[in-house]
DNA sequence: CGAATTTGACCGGCGC
DNA sequence: GCGCCGGTCAAATTCG
């Protein structure tokens, strides 16, 4: 809890519930080659974490991205345009322009997933989302729920489901990049100190991993891929498959081979230690010493 | 009473 | 063409 401490972010209210219990040391792997990538910012990143398990806490245990479905070979250019034309559909309401639109190719942005050990589906994420549909995932007892940011103009969209294998584990996707700031951060600013805006352009939210509607979520994060549906494994098994080799003695797993996930805090600790990746995405002045 | 959620209908993409 | 499926819409309902 270090840092965290440091910064007071035990008051930011949208981080209480995922950080409560948890240890929060984080790494982000960065790909530095930027071609190709998100918005110019994120080619793909992983987030270790190591989790404990605190009753009505959450914590994230591992993170993927999804550019553009992995192996769709997409254009993949204009994600301002695709924005606008949603936003229309949305505005008008009228169905034929659904129609209209059926000439041009639909344009997915950029996806990130996560899982995360929580009770409860919605995390707080420091944004604001307002429910717009849900559906039974098949193979799945339960529920997919799709959000979208409240922010006008903001086209950000999220889907929450429970991994099917593992109900404790509720996995995350966000598309789309904020277009404005966090509605925790500008109303925060003076009380407890948010984490978007104590990282509003560190590296950590925009530079080094720039993880669309992801907002800079500094927890511990790790691949458990073994309790992901086969979908979101092969996600993952993509990212870190797509990263160059100068990059991938970043990547540390806790993930076990039987299928279960490490859990010790001695394994965090010695992830930290070993690697000292906190220090590539938080700035030294924010961070203390573990101990 | 406005905002948020629920939920069945609808749409487009895709595989057969 | 048809059916399945993921995703979205929007009217109805609930919530604060």
């Amino acid at each position: 809890m270090g840092f965290m401490e440091l910064l007071g972010l035990q008051d930011f209210q949208g981080f209480d519930s995922l950080l409560d219990g948890m240890s929060t040391s984080t790494s982000i792997i960065s790909n530095n080659d930027n071609k190709n990538s998100y918005g110019g910012f994120l080619e793909a990143s992983e987030v270790l974490n190591q989790v404990p398990t605190t009753p009505n806490s959450s914590s994230i245990s591992s993170a993927s991205i999804d550019e553009q479905g992995g192996d769709n070979t997409n254009l993949a250019k204009e994600e301002g345009e695709v924005q606008d034309e949603d936003l229309k559909n949305k505005t008008t309401t009228n169905k034929q322009l659904k129609v209209k639109k059926a000439n041009q190719k639909k344009q997915r942005e950029p996806r990130f997933a996560f899982m995360t050990k929580s009770e409860v589906d919605h995390l707080e994420d420091g944004y604001r989302w307002r429910k717009y549909g849900q559906k039974a995932v098949k193979n799945s007892p339960f529920p997919r729920s799709y959000y979208r940011c409240t922010a006008p103009a903001c086209n950000v969209k999220k889907r929450v489901e429970r991994c099917f294998n593992d109900p404790s584990t509720v996995i995350t996707t966000y598309e789309g990049q904020h277009i404005h700031p966090s509605p925790a951060m500008t109303r925060g600013a003076s009380g407890g100190s948010y984490l978007t805006g104590l990282l509003p352009d560190t590296g950590f939210s925009r530079g080094v991993a720039n993880v669309p509607g992801m907002f800079n979520l500094p927890l511990q994060m790790g691949v458990i891929a073994n309790s992901l549906s086969s979908t979101y494994s092969s996600n993952i098994n993509n990212v870190i498959g797509s990263l160059p080799s100068s990059n991938t003695n970043h990547i540390r797993s806790n993930t076990l081979s039987n299928g279960s996930y490490d859990q010790s805090s001695q394994a965090s600790a010695a992830i930290l230690r070993d690697n000292g990746l906190l220090q590539d995405i938080v700035p030294s002045l924010m961070r203390v010493n573990e101990d």
